[in-house]
DNA sequence: TCTGGGGTCCTAGGACCC
DNA sequence: TCTGGGGTCCTAGGACCC
């Protein structure tokens, strides 16, 4: 189940007056951005998302743009959620527009998976107004193939014994995971459709495009699901990773200027580490360069992080690590891994006493902000520069 | 003409251990 | 002069998706 041109689909619902128009969400024109979603009225004009908002400007300049409001979207994605998960035993939320309900050997129970689709794009839209497209297959993979042919507003079931035939007429990238390189590399190695890859002995496939590659080719291209985000296991994973990245509105070599972001990015995740009742014991920074050059790096620090200073402390040795201090910069971030539920680290703290004083600071700061949402309680070294203005 | 921000998963090489 | 095999952990980068 996906939403159709979702952000923008909700400043339409919550402006009739937009209804009909060009509308683009994403940066502002005049600014480092791209475009996050558009309208399909926008997409008349050639607009895409993922486009740079500049590009998107000199092709449709008489478009309405405007700032991504994620709080807003957030809000009309869990009432969609909630009106999803009553539909189905099995529900599983893919991404913010996106869920996947399993509906095998529901039919006796349900009903006609086509009939629950209907009454589920009913149900979603007089409660939000938004439309929404599902698709319907043997497995999740086709299911989101089929959702994608479909949209906007679509319903559309392919089944089993269709599903190859399906997967043979789609041109090669709109295989969900083959993106422009993939392609490119199969153009190379002779390879220009879905039925090339069919065609094609696997050993021979594997040779080329690697074993991980090859068999998720193999697979997709006859419509089987080739596993990606372990399809078959319900467990949540375990660790995952969370991160803060900006910007510069304009390159800068300011070592302070960078610092201070460094710093405010390493709060932000501090206060979600608190927030979301999780920690993590690896710091990663992201470096990318007036020529687009980005580096990563990160360190291990074998226990958990104990406070938003800290994570800005070895955030900056590793950018001294690959910053020379004179080359401008382009963007920073700061990302936390292996984040794992905050108790799974508590031995580690009790052995840290000497960190575990500015990390109550930080967490009575958050729970000040928890009390007063708007209080505008930060570091005094983030409240004083001006220099510090970015995206 | 420029190219956001937040994620996931995979690969490959080096260090280190048995 | 020639230096195995298997495993784990860590790091950096790449591809892709929404």
């Amino acid at each position: 189940v996906d939403l159709d041109a979702f952000y923008a689909s909700v400043e339409q619902a919550d402006r009739p007056e937009l209804h009909g128009k060009a509308v683009i969400v994403g940066a502002l024109p005049g600014h480092r951005g791209v475009v996050s979603a558009c309208s399909y009225e926008a997409r008349a004009y050639g607009v895409r998302s993922a486009m740079p908002i500049s590009h998107a400007y000199r092709l449709c300049p008489s478009g309405v743009y405007l700032p991504v409001r994620m709080h807003r979207y957030i809000e009309v994605s869990g009432t969609v959620m909630d009106i999803l998960r009553d539909l189905a035993p099995v529900f599983r939320q893919i991404s913010v527009d996106e869920a996947a309900l399993d509906l095998t050997g529901t039919e006796r129970l349900l009903g006609d998976p086509v009939e629950l689709a209907a009454s589920a794009k009913k149900k979603v839209r007089e409660a939000t107004g938004l439309t929404i497209s599902v698709g319907i297959g043997p497995n999740r993979y086709l299911a989101k193939l089929t959702s994608e042919r479909c949209k906007p507003d679509g319903l559309l079931r392919v089944r089993e014994a269709d599903a190859a035939a399906f997967v043979a007429g789609l041109p090669l990238d709109r295989l969900w995971g083959v993106g422009e390189k993939t392609v490119t590399r199969l153009h190379e190695v002779g390879i220009s459709s879905v039925r090339d890859i069919v065609a094609m002995p696997e050993a021979r496939l594997f040779s080329l495009m690697g074993k991980g590659c090859g068999s998720f080719l193999a697979h997709a291209a006859r419509g089987q699901d080739p596993g990606i985000h372990g399809v078959a296991s319900p467990a949540e994973p375990s660790s995952h990773s969370i991160s803060g990245e900006s910007t510069f509105e304009r390159d800068t070599a300011d070592a302070e200027v960078i610092r201070l972001l460094v710093l405010e990015l390493a709060q932000e995740l501090a206060g979600r580490l608190i927030r979301e009742r999780v920690t993590s014991g690896t710091v990663s920074l992201k470096l990318r360069l007036d020529d687009f050059t980005t580096y990563t790096a990160r360190r291990s620090l074998g226990r958990a992080v104990t406070s938003g200073g800290e994570i800005a402390e070895v955030a900056m040795q590793l950018l001294k690590r690959r910053w020379d201090g004179r080359t401008p910069v382009r963007l920073v971030g700061v990302g936390l891994a292996d984040v794992t539920p905050a108790d799974a680290w508590v031995q580690g703290e009790l052995l840290e006493d000497s960190r575990t004083k500015s990390r109550k600071v930080e967490e009575a700061v958050a729970r000040l902000r928890q009390r007063h949402e708007d209080l505008p309680i930060t570091r005094a070294s983030l409240l004083r520069d001006p220099r510090r203005r970015r995206v």
